[in-house]
DNA sequence: CGAGGCATTGATCTCAGTCAACCAGCGTGG
DNA sequence: CCACGCTGGTTGACTGAGATCAATGCCTCG
C-alpha cells in the first residue's frame, strides 16, 4: 500500500523567505558567535577569548538553493564551506559516467577539506534543500588560528574528525548485508539529529532512495523493500520520506546481525 | 590444480638482521636525510633546509616483528607512525567481536593520524612482516614545524592525503562486483609498488586471503575464486601470495565493467 | 609424525540485483 | 478542466553472484 496523505515537508522560515524571491544578496556577513550551530562547527570547543581570530575573517554566508552546487570536482582549493542550515550530499564521478555518493551533510558540519591534498577539490557537493553555507577561506583561517594557542588545533581536530567519519563510512559499507547497511545508515542520521537537538527518533530524509542507495552501494529497489521489511518487523514507520523510529533496539540488532 | 613449487618469499637483508636474534636495540635513532622512504613519507616535498625541523625531533625507530602491533585502539595518541620498511594492517574491532581490516600500509606512508580527533587511537595497525617503524612525536612535530614556513603545510597535506585515500576506498567499496573490487584491490597496489620503485607487474601479497576478503567486503572463498578468474581470463598468474600481473588492462577493464 | 594455519575447490542456497509494471504527485500546456 | 509526461517510489517475478558449509591439499612448526 502506498503511502497515503503525505505530511508536509517542513520548511525554515529562511528558506522560505529566500524562495519569495526578495532576493537576498548572495552574500551576507556572518558571525560565529551568533551562530546556532557555532558549538557543532570549526569553533568547537573554543572559548569565546579563542574565537576572535575567526571573528577576523569576517565570514560570509552564501545561500544555495536545493539542487545548486556548493563546489565543483576540479574547483580550486580556496574555501572550507561550514553549513549554517541545510543538508548536502557529496559526490565523485564514477570512472565511466554516473556519479557515486560519498557522504551526506548537516548543519555545523565543514565541508571541503578534501581539497586540501592537492589545492583543488575532488568531490562535488549539492545542496539537497535550501541551505546557507558559510565561507571560510582557508588561507587566511590558518594564518588567523596560527597566531592564537587555543585556536591551533582547530584545523587539526577537524580532520581528524573527518578521518573518524570515513572511517566508519567504510566500515559500514564492508558490512555485506543490505539490512545492516541501512539500520547503519538510519542509526547514524539518528545519532546527528540528535547532537543537533532535534528528534533522533522522528526526521525527514533529505534525499532521495537513489541516493541513498548509491551511498550505500545498494539498489534503489532494495533500500525501498529493506525499508519496507524494517517496517513490517516494527522498527520502524516510513512515510514517503518521514522517517519515524519506533525501535531503535531492533535497528541495532539487525545492524550487527552478521558478524563477518 | 594446487600451486606447485612456492617461490621463496623474499626477505629484506634487514628483516633477516633482526630475525637472526641480534637483537638490535627496541630503538635505534634515525634521520630523514639518509631514509630511503623519506621522498614518500612526512617530507615529502620539502627541501633539505626545510627538513631541519624534523631532523631537529631526533627521531627513533621500533622494529617490530609479524604480527605484532605497532599501536592498538585505545592507546593515547602520542606519536605518528612513519612506516620505513615493512607492510601493515589496520584494523578495527566489530560491535560484536571480529575484526574488520580498514586498510594496508606500505614503507613511506604514516600511521596514526586517526587518533587527532579524540587523542586516542581509533584502529590497531598489525605489521604484516618484520617491519620499521620511525616514531614522531606529535605535539613535537607541531611545534617544530610551526616555526618552519616551508614545513608549515606538512600535516594539512598529510591529513588531505589520508582523506584522499579513504576517499577513494569509500568508491571501491560501493563497486558491487567482487571482481571490480578485487581489480581495483590489485591495481591498487600495483600503483603503489610502482611508487616506491618496485614492480607494478609482479608482488608479493603480504596479507593472508582472509585480511584480504575482510577488507573488500567479501568472503577468503569469493577472493580464492575470483583470482583464479582472473588466472583464467589471463589477467594475471596467482601462485600462492606471490603475483605476476600480466595484462593490466584486463584488470582495468574489469574495474569499471559494472556501472552504478 | 601430527596439528594447525592457509588456500583451494565443490555443492547448495539465499539474498539482492535486474527488469518491468504500476502508482501518486506535480507541473505544463492545450 | 483534463490530458500528458516526468519524477520518485513501491511492488512483483526472476536470476545470478556470492555466501555458506564442507572436504581436501599443502606447508610449517613443534
Amino acid at each position: 500500500m502506498p503511502p497515503t496523505a503525505t505530511l508536509d515537508r517542513p520548511s525554515s522560515p529562511l528558506n522560505a523567505a529566500v524562495r519569495d524571491g526578495k532576493a537576498a544578496p548572495a552574500r551576507a556577513p556572518c558571525k560565529c558567535a551568533t551562530c546556532c550551530v557555532s558549538t557543532l562547527c570549526l569553533p568547537g570547543g573554543l572559548s569565546s577569548d579563542d574565537l576572535q581570530p575567526l571573528e577576523s575573517l569576517a565570514l560570509t554566508t552564501r545561500r544555495v538553493r536545493g539542487g545548486e552546487t556548493v563546489f565543483q570536482d576540479g574547483d580550486p582549493f580556496r574555501y572550507l564551506y561550514a553549513l549554517r542550515s541545510g543538508t548536502c550530499k557529496a559526490t565523485v564521478a564514477r570512472p565511466n559516467g554516473g556519479e557515486q555518493v560519498t557522504g551526506f551533510h548537516m548543519a555545523g558540519e565543514v565541508l571541503g577539506l578534501d581539497g586540501l591534498a592537492c589545492d583543488v577539490h575532488g568531490t562535488t557537493v549539492t545542496a539537497l534543500e535550501d541551505s546557507e553555507i558559510c565561507l571560510i577561506p582557508y588561507r587566511r583561517l590558518v594564518a588567523a588560528t596560527a597566531a592564537t594557542p587555543g585556536a591551533k588545533d582547530l584545523m587539526s581536530h577537524l580532520m581528524g574528525q573527518e578521518l573518524l567519519r570515513d572511517q566508519s563510512m567504510m566500515v559500514m559499507l564492508s558490512l555485506t548485508e543490505a539490512a545492516s547497511r541501512l539500520a547503519a545508515f538510519l542509526l547514524n542520521l539518528s545519532e546527528r539529529h540528535a547532537s543537533r537537538g532535534y528528534s533522533p527518533r522522528e526526521f525527514w530524509l533529505r534525499m532521495s532512495r537513489a541516493e541513498i542507495a548509491s551511498f550505500l552501494g545498494l539498489t534503489l529497489e532494495t533500500v525501498s523493500r529493506t525499508l519496507k521489511s524494517f517496517q513490517r518487523r516494527g522498527f520502524l514507520r516510513v512515510d514517503g520520506r518521514h522517517v519515524t523510529i519506533t525501535d531503535i533496539d531492533g535497528l541495532r540488532a539487525s545492524y550487527d546481525l552478521r558478524i563477518r
